[in-house]
RNA sequence: GGUCUCGUGGCCGAGAGGCUUAGGCACCGGUCUGCAAAACCGGUUACAGCGGUUCGAAUCCGCUCGAGACCUCCA
């Protein structure tokens, strides 16, 4: 099946037809987090949208190779000498040696992103590991002519750049306008612009986290670790780089005038960005402080909501927004979610037990088409969403009896919505698919409540199903028996 | 202050010149049920405001109001 993919290009704001470099493989690139602290659903967000796109280019059969590095030096807090690194403060707070921190947070990263079912990348590398990468492309940059050393440190050149390419074009910026609008900080004599970012800091003799490199005793600069990363492993040009909005002003912008520099060509040619999550309206975000730990809404355990949520109804509830779309985060829409995703997969467990009829009411290819429609335009899960439930609708009729489905549109469906709802947008099934032991007695509850209502002995009947109600089972009666969820 | 984005029904959220009643949730009525739940059928609520372009605008343009993002670390 051939599918004409359509990909929002942030570099051109244009919706356009993706053509990887190399035919049948794609090279993909996403920031992942700094890990100085817990990720918070904001930061899930994208990591979740990123994971939708390479799901959905895994199954349209490309051979991805999948690069998200994890940020472990800290960044400076600011860009002046006084600025201390985030690592180092976190570690001093916490009493910890700094890779502790990292390993502490990695951790806390990576159990979570498995809560929600994210695809491992292909490659995890860390900053820390490609020093002498980093090392590297600043020589390269300083050998062309767009780096400079002073005291220990190396910054990039803003305007001598800006004469060969346009530093700004990704996020619509002008050298000019960037500099009218710069604030003075301290700390910025060393630089002969302010809109230089450096990309070696000479270390003061307490900080910490340092390295020895051509320029002394240092380390690298905030945006380099990307660009040296994605050239090891994805080449000096390749398909897709992700991120969220936040990232694109400097860090992106950064990375693009880094890749030139050194390499004399733009690194990437489909810049994707994925939007924010808002919680009360405003971006989640750490340093502001409104934030929503997964695991706190996995467990209930957070003063804003009254109950916890499994992660598959938080990704459910991504997907029902474009990825680069704000999503408001709020209880009520995430009870709405819950709601919605156990009517989806309910519906597909009923799909795969349903009676075969000689025809079928309802155009199967044509509904299976709308799913890859929807995902050909730019990722857009909602409408996917819209669409599995037009089959939902279907699946519910067959199930009344009101409409039909011949055996090979009905193998066509599930196959169709088991790839859309558990390969592409990454869904499970919240049960654990081992509880044969449940069933049993589950059976044998439901079984025992059918002869009470045979005896109109409804005190039992209800009795059993309000209490497991009350932990979580609802009994649905049909006139087909009984069946639980 | 500069740059940019957004404002859709009770809530979340697609759509982007006519032809989607998008979809989910909520709500109302009906079918089914011992009663519920689920499911199905039907229904209600909409494109911030004001102008303009057009045969036709939620969709394009202008202005007004409102919200947000980036310009400093952030996904």
């Amino acid at each position: 099946m051939k599918q004409a993919l359509y990909i929002q290009n942030s570099l051109s704001g244009k919706k356009e037809e993706f053509k990887p470099i190399h035919k049948g493989f794609v090279g993909m690139y996403a920031c992942g987090p700094t890990v100085y602290n817990y990720v918070h659903l904001g930061n899930c967000r994208t990591f979740v949208s990123f994971d939708l796109v390479y799901r959905y280019l895994l199954h349209l059969g490309y051979k991805v190779r999948y690069v998200r590095n994890i940020t472990d030096v800290g960044h400076l807090e600011n860009d002046a000498d006084e600025g201390e690194d985030k690592i180092a403060k976190k570690a001093k707070l916490e009493q910890l040696e700094p890779m502790e921190i990292v390993q502490k947070y990695t951790l806390d990263f990576h159990d979570v992103l498995r809560k929600f079912n994210t695809l491992p990348p292909s490659i995890e590398p860390t900053a820390t590991g490609h020093i002498i990468e980093q090392i590297e492309m600043i020589r390269k940059i300083i050998d062309n002519g767009y780096a400079y050393e002073i005291n220990g440190s190396v910054y990039f050149d803003v305007n001598k750049y800006n004469e060969s390419f346009p530093y700004g074009e990704l996020s619509g910026r002008k050298v000019e306008e960037l500099i009218a609008g710069t604030r003075d900080l301290d700390g910025q004599e060393e630089k002969r612009s302010p809109l230089d970012f450096a990309l070696w800091k000479n270390a003061s003799p307490e900080h910490i986290m340092k390295w020895a490199s051509p320029w002394g005793i240092g380390f690298p600069g905030w945006h380099l670790e990307c660009s040296a990363m994605s050239t090891k492993y994805l080449g000096e040009q390749f398909d897709i780089h992700g991120g969220g909005m936040d990232l694109k002003f400097p860090h992106h912008e950064c990375e693009i005038a880094q890749g030139c520099s050194a390499n004399g060509k733009s690194p990437v040619n489909y810049w994707m960005h994925g939007n924010m999550l808002t919680l009360n309206g405003r971006k989640m975000s750490k340093s502001a402080g409104n934030v929503v730990l997964p695991n706190e809404l996995f467990s209930g355990e957070n003063l804003e909501l009254d109950k916890a949520y499994h992660p598959m109804v938080v990704r459910f509830f991504m997907m029902q927004a474009h990825y680069s779309s704000t999503l408001d985060f709020t209880s009520e829409a995430l009870n709405a979610a819950e709601k919605g995703f156990d009517r989806l997969m309910e519906a597909f467990k009923t799909l795969q037990s349903l009676p075969a009829a000689l025809t079928s009411t309802e155009n199967t290819e044509t509904l299976i088409a709308g799913f890859y429609e929807a995902m050909n335009d730019d990722f857009n899960s909602p409408v996917l969403v819209a669409r599995l439930f037009e089959a939902v609708k279907y699946i519910n009729s067959i199930n009344d009896k009101k409409a039909g489905i011949s055996e090979k549109d009905k193998e066509s469906l599930i196959g169709a919505m088991k790839a859309f709802i558990f390969d592409v947008m990454g869904l499970q099934f919240k049960e654990d698919q081992d509880n044969s032991k449940l069933n049993g007695v589950m059976d044998l509850v439901i079984d025992l409540r059918q002869d009470a209502r045979a005896n109109k002995d409804f005190a039992t009947s209800d009795k059993i199903r309000d209490y497991l109600s009350q932990i979580g089972i609802t009994i649905k009666d049909s006139k087909d028996g009984a069946s639980w969820s």
